[in-house]
DNA sequence: CATGCTTCTGTGAGCGTTCACAGTAGAGAA
DNA sequence: TTCTCTACTGTGAACGCTCACAGAAGCATG
């Protein structure tokens, strides 16, 4: 029985007296460190045991020093802070990629890089191999730091489809073109037909695929294009409520509207009620992200299901493959729909 | 000009070339890189130069190796994550503690322990030095985390009173029961006198708090005290809305609501909204945060506004003082009353 | 008995810093 | 001159680890 560390700030136990307390050389405890090839059972059980009892844990200062490796991963957010950071979406992913670090026991460093100061210097950082690879969540179209990533070499896989087309950069994504196929289908086989719907913004892949989704549906069910029936939105509830007023005096006999996120889908409900159309009577409503705001509004909202919990496992497995050395440049994921009240 | 470094992974310079570069030893560097005490004007602006030319950033790991600091910081949530994640007053602290802390080029670790085998876990790489201190986020009463680290001698903030109150644990935190006398002195201020109230937990130092401020405004205004006007809740809209149906079965002539977390705010705006009674004519509801949920609602709400941005840049303050060797136990920060409509 | 091979173990070197210490140079005082 | 003091600079030795290498067994093969 050795004393127990408890009480003040003591020297952590080195490598050095776990093997003199294991009666081995610091070799051997560095081997069974590192996953235990060309150990033997006892040597093997004589230093966990040492572990043990003295409560070591490995200092990675020196461990990274000498490999050249930092273990640990970057999570950066370029760009508006405030718009991710509402954003619960945001949220089920900085969690699932940090669990799914944990699993490897890597700690996940949080960067915000709002200002080009501190764009500057994150990148400075990361390239000064502080980390071994980078989460890089940035809906702006042509990043410039995710260029500046790939090109200094570091193992970097981004959330959603990154917009500069020319770029190898990996990311994972949901299938937004087939969740919004999936809505507009569920919405027509209700037998709507003056289907409209609120974008998001078009300069981001996001919005550009929901919208696809949307004309290949009605092109597919042969109901004839409107250009009245598309408006713009910026993921705003704000832009969700202005979208509505404006389909309703373009369309009045609207009979249902694909809404490109949840947020805005609940602006659309409000202006619905406030004309006093009745949902899903009159309309129908769907809505995109399944968001907390879908079980919130009334009625419920339908909605896609993005797989959160997917997309940052997957996001992580790719890192840590690229890492590795395989390289595997996109994973898209496939959605749900989820049925409630609004349809 | 050398050569820029773009192109594949190549290794980073040293501070051996930015020696030979500027034509001085790497001990000259390294004071300039250390605050340039005893360094003259020109070798001080030779490093600078050779510093900028050859891209060089220090390496972190070498230097932690030799001073024991490592130079980040933790930011440890314990419990229940999904509660925390949905509450946008959380993303509001971890950004604004990310941004502190950046301001001193430290990078901040997320770490999550919601299961007892992480919690182990990451309180073993805490003590073992690989963190120079940790922001806490914990409503939960007696979390022994904190004890623990405390105990092994860890920089320590903790956000909000610790409801342990043996423990000398540092902490931040708005002044709760000061800005529940605020709301239901604004409320009393409007006439009414038969106030209820919705208390969040009574397990967590915040609920108590605000309970009490509520009785202190109702004792200070010669309202008695009554029992049938309180009931608690769970931060959860849900109960708010189960809260509100309780009090106006119990009070059916109740002209005042005081909730203690918008969230709960909005349930009780629906209740009553569905049991026919008009806000604010009929009850006045005040809630507490000034989340986004208060202008999210119909009417919006008149709330408690906590100062997050401060509350985050406090903890970032206490601790590296507390690192520093400066010991400073407790920072209480004043809210203020937000009026809106609900009032 | 030497030889190879496999499995295991210990040893020195070195990763990129900082820190303590030992200098050096120049200025001013004795 | 000689001494002291200040301002600055260079040099080894760490920090705790991994990695390459050398060697020591054990065992089969020539």
């Amino acid at each position: 029985m050795t004393m127990s560390h408890s009480g003040g700030r003591r020297r952590p136990p080195t490598i050095h007296d776990v093997a003199r307390e294991a009666g081995v050389s610091r070799g051997t405890v560095s081997r069974v460190l590192n996953g235990g090839h060309y150990v033997s059972p006892a040597a093997q059980e004589a230093v966990n045991a040492a572990i043990r009892r003295t409560g070591y844990v490995v200092n990675r200062h020196a461990r990274s020093l000498i490999t050249g490796r930092s273990d640990s991963i970057g999570f950066l957010l370029t760009e508006p802070q405030e718009r991710f950071f509402e954003d619960p979406n945001f949220n089920v992913l900085l969690r699932g990629c940090t669990q799914a670090l944990a699993a490897h026991d890597i700690p996940l460093l949080l960067m915000l890089a709002g200002t080009e100061d501190e764009r500057r210097r994150i990148t400075r950082y990361i390239t000064a191999g502080h980390v071994d690879g980078v989460l890089l969540v940035s809906s702006h179209s042509g990043d410039p730091v995710a260029e500046q990533l790939r090109e200094a070499g570091v193992p970097l896989v981004m959330c959603g489809k990154p917009i500069g087309v020319g770029s190898k950069v990996s990311y994972v994504a949901a299938d937004d073109r087939d969740g919004a196929r999936d809505m507009v289908r569920h919405l027509v086989s209700l037998g709507r037909r003056r289907v409209g719907v609120v974008t998001g913004p078009l300069d981001t892949p996001g919005g550009v695929e929901r919208l696809a989704g949307y004309r290949e549906v009605l092109a597919e069910a042969g109901i004839a294009y409107d250009e009245r029936l598309v408006v713009p939105g910026d993921y705003s509830r704000a832009s969700g409520e202005a979208g509505a007023e404006l389909l309703l005096s373009r369309v009045p006999d609207l009979d249902a509207v694909f809404v490109a996120s949840d947020l805005m889908a609940q602006g659309v409900l409000t202006a619905l009620h406030r004309a006093g159309r009745e949902v899903p009577r009159d309309v129908a409503v769907g809505g995109f992200d399944d968001s907390p705001a879908a079980v919130a509004s009334t009625p419920a909202l339908t909605t896609i299901r993005q797989p959160w919990d997917r997309i940052s496992s997957e996001m992580v497995r790719v890192l840590l493959a690229q890492i590795g050395g395989d390289d595997q440049s996109a994973v898209i994921l496939p959605t749900e729909l989820v049925r409630r009240g609004s349809t």
